[in-house]
DNA sequence: ATAAAAGTTGACCTCGTGGTAAGTTTATTT
DNA sequence: AAATAAACTTACCACGAGGTCAACTTTTAT
């Protein structure tokens, strides 16, 4: 109670209607997610919403943003301390993780890439392509010390995120393949030892 | 000429059609596509339009209905003959180049899982479960006979997807990181080679 | 206690878009 | 050549959705 306190009525209403935006960007795409919907998820009248986001776009603004923030936080580090067996293993469970603890987010980003960044700042962009080449440098003095098989190091990160952001993404599919409704904690591991597993497997650094 | 004339004015416009309404609903999504935008790309009057596809969730669905079935043509079958090592070997290059030759309806596809499958039929869904668990069986097979690693066929099945997909759905992300407005054959052959290798090394099928 | 700031809301306006109606032109058949 | 069907087109309508506004209430600072 006292917490929640704090939290000025403009956090509280903000975080309400983001997380009822994220829900509806999702589900019906930029165009067909409503300001109305938005607001009756979020419990509030349409007004109210339009009165902390000025309009619709800013509102999918500041749900990529906060899912952009989740990216970058979420995301474990690749370092060359760790070697590569570690170093993988690490990332690809954090990315794992990420991708079963909210779905959404990796969805909105995935829409958002599939139709061609177009509400995607170019910061973000090249901010991606920096990480990648840096990670990509650790990786390739890996493989020239003998350390890991030569894989190109470029792909290898492509696949790791497709991999892993499969399983948010295209979680409607999955399931209903398994047979199941949501993933069981059951599920998660299993998926996560696979691809450890297969992945350390294809880099040489298994068996 | 003769070849054109052979074709009936309403083939030829529902084919202009659905060329204009895939990049259309690639790009602005399901209720961002106008059916203006589609027959001004499609060089038709909108009621043109409209008089080969009574509405606009038709054009969706015969858009949809023309993935699936390239989907289903495109795809490399799984035999038991083949043994492992060549039967992931085709499946592969064959994912790899339906992406490449046909991004756009590999994105469609991506979009509507992620929404929810809202616009797919159930037979298509639970057709697709069945070819997964009649392909599992066979590397199940080759798996008890020692022929490659003991890998989760489903999984694996997953991973060979997404990893292969992602070149088409991501195609935005993955030139901007390599620097590139386009792929140039170089570079499919590149990850063509890079994919069946690793995915090869992973199910213990090299070195 | 009082003023200012922040929050809340129903009513309203405008514009884009899906879809229709009704008629004209072009092709096909007999 | 006439008649029938297919193809095409213009003008229009209805409606949903984004966004504004002004009145009102609550909260916060002084």
């Amino acid at each position: 109670m006292q917490k929640k306190q704090h939290k000025t009525i403009r956090a509280k209403s903000v975080e309400k209607i983001l997380a009822a935006a994220q829900g509806e960007f999702v589900s019906q795409g930029y165009k067909g997610a409503t300001v109305q919907s938005i607001a009756d998820q979020a419990q509030l009248p349409k007004a109210n919403v339009l009165y902390y986001f000025k309009n619709k776009e800013n509102i999918y603004h500041a749900v990529l943003e906060q899912t952009l923030n989740m990216w970058d936080d979420g995301i474990g580090d690749i370092v060359p301390e760790d070697g590569p067996k570690l170093a993988i293993e690490k990332f690809v469970r954090a990315k794992i993780t990420m991708s079963f603890k909210n779905p959404q987010a990796s969805k909105i980003y995935a829409m958002e890439i599939i139709q061609g960044a177009q509400h995607l700042q170019d910061f973000a962009r090249t901010y991606q392509r920096q990480w990648v080449t840096e990670k990509a440098k650790i990786f390739q003095h890996w493989i020239n010390n003998g350390e890991m098989q030569c894989v190109d190091p470029v792909n290898l990160i492509f696949l790791i995120w497709s991999t892993t952001q499969h399983y948010a993404d295209f979680d409607n599919q999955i399931l209903t393949i398994m047979g199941n409704s949501h993933y069981e904690q059951n599920d998660i591991e299993h998926i996560t030892a696979f691809l450890t597993d297969f992945i350390l497997r294809g880099c040489g650094l298994k068996q």
